[in-house]
DNA sequence: CGACAAGCCTGGTAGC
DNA sequence: TGCTACCAGGCTTGTC
């Protein structure tokens, strides 16, 4: 699930629950979800250390430690975190931070499709693995936005999922962006006009800071709408579900006509 | 049982 | 021809 937002909850959480406490031991139980480091280089570059911060970028996570030094998170589809007290570690855990005085931080994956690694250096490690500025950056603007868009030959849909454009946004707040742009998934980014550029970066913003629906258009969001039969909560036009780039895209061939 | 799932990375290649 | 950017496929394991 992890995409901007999702990671963004996260970074709250861990800052709600794993601020400023020494890490005593960190336990890795599964070495393949391990990035750049050895279960034993990890443990000593986190020993001792207390996480001071969350910092998100895309949908990585950094937890600070001072100097720069970061414990990074990259959730893959089915990551996440969990902190507890007491009763053991919770299912698919695959690294433990366990503090001082009690209390641990689990990183969770289901699927073993995520990343934890660490970094004296994280604008580096962005740098390293090319991937472009937060679609939430204020230093962002839509100048920018669309001279990235330029001349791709790749559908908007899958250029929203590039993370080297724009980073962030996956599959589902792609196909919410679109659906509320009124832009069809398929349609070549190089193709669009400066209006439709113009309504996908606002609604990019919008729909990454007031996720899943919260905000104004309740009613009218794609959110929850995932499912084979589901109509198009504007117009009551069955959804159509077509593939792009390898990844399932909802969108209402009656809002989104103009097209691929 | 096979197909599929919200992540990213890699290799081969289409297109400029 | 050479380079980029793009897509398909693979990773992994649980669910339908």
């Amino acid at each position: 699930m992890p995409e901007l937002p999702d990671v963004e909850n996260l970074r709250k959480y861990l800052e709600a629950t794993a601020l400023h406490k020494p890490i005593e031991r960190t336990v890795v139980r599964d070495n393949r979800i391990l990035e750049n480091a050895s279960p034993q280089s990890l443990g000593r570059h986190l020993k001792g250390k207390e996480l001071q911060e969350g910092k998100r970028h895309g949908k990585y996570l950094f937890g600070a430690l001072g100097n720069d030094e970061c414990l990074v998170m990259h959730f893959g589809m089915t990551g996440g975190l969990m902190y507890y007290e007491s009763g053991g570690p919770p299912e698919y855990a695959r690294v433990l931070l366990n503090f001082e005085g009690g209390g641990s931080l689990a990183y969770t994956s289901k699927r073993i499709l995520g990343k934890v690694g660490f970094t004296d250096d994280p604008d580096q490690y962005l740098e390293d693995r090319d991937v472009g500025p937060d679609a939430l950056d204020d230093g962002l603007t839509m100048e920018d936005f669309a001279r990235a868009l330029s001349g791709r030959r790749a559908s908007i849909k899958s250029a929203l999922m590039n993370q080297s454009i724009v980073a962030g946004i996956g599959n589902i707040y792609s196909d919410e962006i679109l659906f509320q742009s009124r832009v069809h998934p398929g349609k070549k980014a190089r193709e669009l006009g400066r209006d439709e550029l113009d309504e996908i970066f606002d609604n990019m913003r919008d729909i990454l800071r007031e996720p899943s629906g919260s905000g104004v258009r309740k009613e009218e969001c794609l959110h929850g709408q995932r499912n084979s039969g589901a109509e198009c909560p504007r117009c009551g036009t069955p959804l159509d579900i077509i593939n792009v780039s390898g990844r399932t895209s909802y969108f209402c061939p009656r809002c989104q006509e103009n097209g691929a």
